[in-house]
DNA sequence: GTCCACCATACAAACGATTGTAGACGCCGA
DNA sequence: TCGGCGTCTACAATCGTTTGTATGGTGGAC
């Protein structure tokens, strides 16, 4: 009352000078209470229309917005949802990766198209399930989205028990309790053998490190295949990192060059950087040397030649974690999604 | 007392099973006040060493942490910080730009060192400074990093003259009033320029639309020095989103093959496909036509022959972004960063 | 003319934490 | 035994909204 109420006393200073920070701020300009200024504000229809266009004509004016952290409190919804990405093998790890990256982009522009905001955490799993219930505990987000599992299923598996709003991206195992959007990673590397071998690859390598689950998966599927048709098959765990991976890459396929025909990379990233030592190496491809990479990043149509690659459908698995998490967010409980992966030929694997 | 106190009562249902969500369920439990629990969360000396481990060892049994949005409310801090991305010209552009990303994950590291949360928002600029408000008004941030500027440079200077812990990367004009961090475009075109010509070329072509004022301050310093050696430039204003990019690059590189023996590229993913163009038209690189790329994003080197480009300084650039935001949160001003730009001299440029 | 219904607004109680201050308790010296 | 002092804890106000409910006023129907 006695500092407040400059309405009459001075005319000078009485408009768009004084700071209106709060509801109450602005009430008292508008000669209503706190109350009326929340509804008219969100457009509730409680209010008389007249009032409410005064209100936010007045609003609008002073540049005021409600404060979203008691806004947020009291309506026990923050229109938030966490993305987390565990970097757990390879503490190193910058947040770097392509594929994540690009990922990331995606559920960035779906998540802002549904009117949630995002908040970006990268978390270095540290032995407890501490990195992820330190988002979903805490009463910041509505819900969250893992960029990946890593080494992590079994922390993801547990959390998830108790905290329903969670979607992650990645493989999707038989009986598994939370809910997952990935590509048949198994399906995936399976097809990129058969590819290699049907178009007269007869030594394998698979590069990449399969500490993380899916990638472990895609070697699996690359394994499978190779037993059936009984041709050879080498591992070299490339790091998923951009700064080793160019070292270890030159020095794999230089000790190996004799004996490879085909590879199978874990990423595109992977096989780009292939496709470069080879080149070096003044080996051809596809003729000596088949090369086949993982996700189809738009990069992939650019190198010399244009890689073939094991397509995944990111911007459907964006929209896909998204609706999902609406749902649970809501309270349903829908299933994962397991996509089938596609294969892509384009020039650094010789046409069946 | 009577209720919580199963310790002794009945071992059974004691512990872990009632669900303890605010700090006065654990302040019952704990036999304390609220207040006593909350100081002791936060490791406050006021409170007994003894009570201070019993109560936090009941807090990691219950998996119990304070709800983020009570606390922030209350202590007027955030520990958040906003990065918004402002899409201005190519509305239909997704946060997909590589070096947009790139710049990100660079963001992301730095701000979660300094104890940081990062809250992304994807900003559609429309004709009023709302897309920046929204993120500066709400309280839910201490503070603002913008990644590029786009056609907003108006926008941000008049935000920036009310909201001060705002730092936005991109180009430093003399006399600007808002912090920004970024690389002397101007000086960097200029250098991709007289790189060209003192290597022989004498027909040059800028690639990329110079609606953002970055790309267009490149485009500047490559018609300077284009005009003070006397050659000619052609610009051709591509799109920066990358699912137009790729065709309108085919257009232009097959139309002007008869003239052009230079090539600007405003980014490296721009480079990029035109690399890929001029392979497919059987140009030779750098023999036929010389191009230099803007970034130095990790793939450039990965192309064949290797890109050369203008090197930008993205970690060191993140990183000034983040300790000058922190000064301003902290009240400081700090000034802005001018950073150098750096020719990388790989293949598809001749040596001079 | 009275009463009912209804619309618009004011009032006040949450939401769940933080933090200044007052008070309880134990310890010490006199 | 008592006063003073220093530690620790309880109490209560506060952050700025949202939202259920009470209240005032207006119009129409009988």
């Amino acid at each position: 009352m006695g500092s407040g109420g400059g309405d009459g006393d001075v005319p000078d200073n009485s408009g768009a000078d004084t700071k209106v920070r709060t509801l109450a701020d602005l009430a008292r300009l508008a000669g209503v209470s706190a109350g009326t200024v929340s509804r008219a504000l969100a457009g509730k229809s409680l209010v008389n229309a007249k009032t409410r266009e005064r209100i936010q004509a007045l609003a609008r004016e002073h540049g005021f917005r409600p404060n979203q952290m008691a806004s947020k409190l009291r309506s026990r919804r923050t229109g938030v949802v966490g993305v987390v990405i565990p970097l757990g093998h390879e503490k190193r790890q910058q947040i770097s990766d392509a594929f994540f990256l690009t990922l990331l982009g995606h559920l960035a522009d779906e998540l802002t198209e549904s009117g949630y905001d995002l908040m970006l955490s990268r978390a270095i799993p540290d032995g407890s399930s501490d990195w992820l219930e330190r988002m979903t505990g805490s009463g910041m987000v509505d819900g969250v989205l893992l960029i990946g599992q890593s080494d992590q299923f079994d922390v993801i598996e547990q959390v998830s028990a108790s905290y329903r709003p969670l979607v992650a991206w990645g493989t999707c195992r038989e009986g598994q309790h939370h809910c997952a959007v990935g590509t048949d990673n198994l399906a995936g590397g399976r097809m990129a053998a058969e590819h290699l071998i049907a178009s007269g690859a007869r030594r394998l390598a698979f590069l990449g490190e399969t500490l993380g689950i899916e990638i472990e998966e895609r070697h699996r599927g690359v394994a499978a295949a190779a037993a059936e048709a009984g041709v050879d098959l080498l591992h070299i765990p490339i790091s998923l990192a951009s700064a080793e991976m160019g070292a270890q890459i030159k020095a794999a396929t230089e000790e190996n060059e004799h004996d490879v025909d085909g590879i199978v990379a874990a990423s595109d990233l992977i096989a780009m950087n292939v496709l470069h030592c080879l080149h070096e190496q003044e080996r051809r491809i596809p003729d000596d040397t088949q090369v086949i990479g993982f996700d189809d990043l738009p990069l992939a149509q650019l190198t010399m030649p244009p890689l073939t690659t094991i397509r995944q459908e990111i911007a459907i698995g964006a929209k896909a974690m998204v609706d999902k998490l609406k749902a649970r967010i809501a309270g349903e409980e829908p299933a994962g999604l397991k996509m089938p992966p596609r294969l892509v030929q384009r020039g650094t694997t010789r046409p069946v």
